[in-house]
DNA sequence: GCTCCGATTATCT
DNA sequence: GATAATCGGAGCG
């Protein structure tokens, strides 16, 4: 029986296609893994909100890459936050993980995470999930069929699929391209972007 | 060089 | 709701 899905085959399509059906996704490093509910899809260099929408840098290169890397950026000085990368390569198309439910090594992600209430809190919110499952900036271009980082796509279409804004981006939050699984508690909340109050 | 500000989060009121 | 923490990318001159 050949595998469920093959990562590759799954991020070929057009990224709003594929979005949602990374939800349910296993994304493990090592002995973390976590279960994917809540996702955001970035539509090559016509998107605004996205990284690549002003063409390639040395930051955002492994987006314009082939499908399957993960494109892992550093914000807010002191946050990661990853992408999977989706095809064709030379259209910089990526989704990104926002949020999780960590399904093993919960002790280990726990102690990267403390203090931390519950544990459906672990991995959520994007730089959350990248902390618990101790991604950084070593991480990125890496190869997400290559263990010991690997994401397995799930068997099959994760139920009760909803759709909304995207989180936190001042431009072109508009479309309805973030991806999460109503009922998930590790799904991150809703937050309108900020306008950052000018100096007078 | 220098300035602005971000695909965020925790913590305060 | 508001803001600090903290730094590198990107734009501008």
């Amino acid at each position: 029986m050949p595998p469920s899905t093959d990562l590759r085959d799954l991020l070929g399509g057009p990224v709003l296609d594929v979005a949602p059906r990374l939800l349910g996704s296993v994304l493990r490093h090592g002995a973390v893994a976590c279960r994917i509910t809540e996702v955001e899809a970035y539509d090559g260099p016509r998107d605004p909100g996205s990284h690549a929408y002003r063409g390639e840098t040395a930051r955002n290169a492994v987006m314009f890459g082939p499908p399957g890397h993960l494109y892992v950026y550093f914000t807010y000085g002191m946050h990661y936050c990853c992408n999977v990368v989706c095809g064709p390569e030379g259209e910089p198309r990526a989704v990104l993980l926002r949020a999780g439910e960590i399904v093993d090594g919960v002790d280990l992600a726990r102690s990267r995470r403390t203090p931390v209430g519950g544990d459906r809190q672990l991995a959520r919110g994007p730089a959350n999930l990248c902390r618990a499952l101790a991604i950084d900036a070593a991480q990125n271009g890496h190869y997400l069929t290559t263990p010991p980082l690997t994401l397995t796509p799930p068997d099959a279409p994760a139920a009760d699929g909803r759709t909304g804004p995207r989180v936190g981006l001042r431009l072109a939050a508009e479309p309805p391209w973030r991806f999460w699984s109503a009922g998930e508690p590790s799904v991150s909340a809703y937050r309108p972007a900020v306008t950052r109050r000018r100096e007078p």
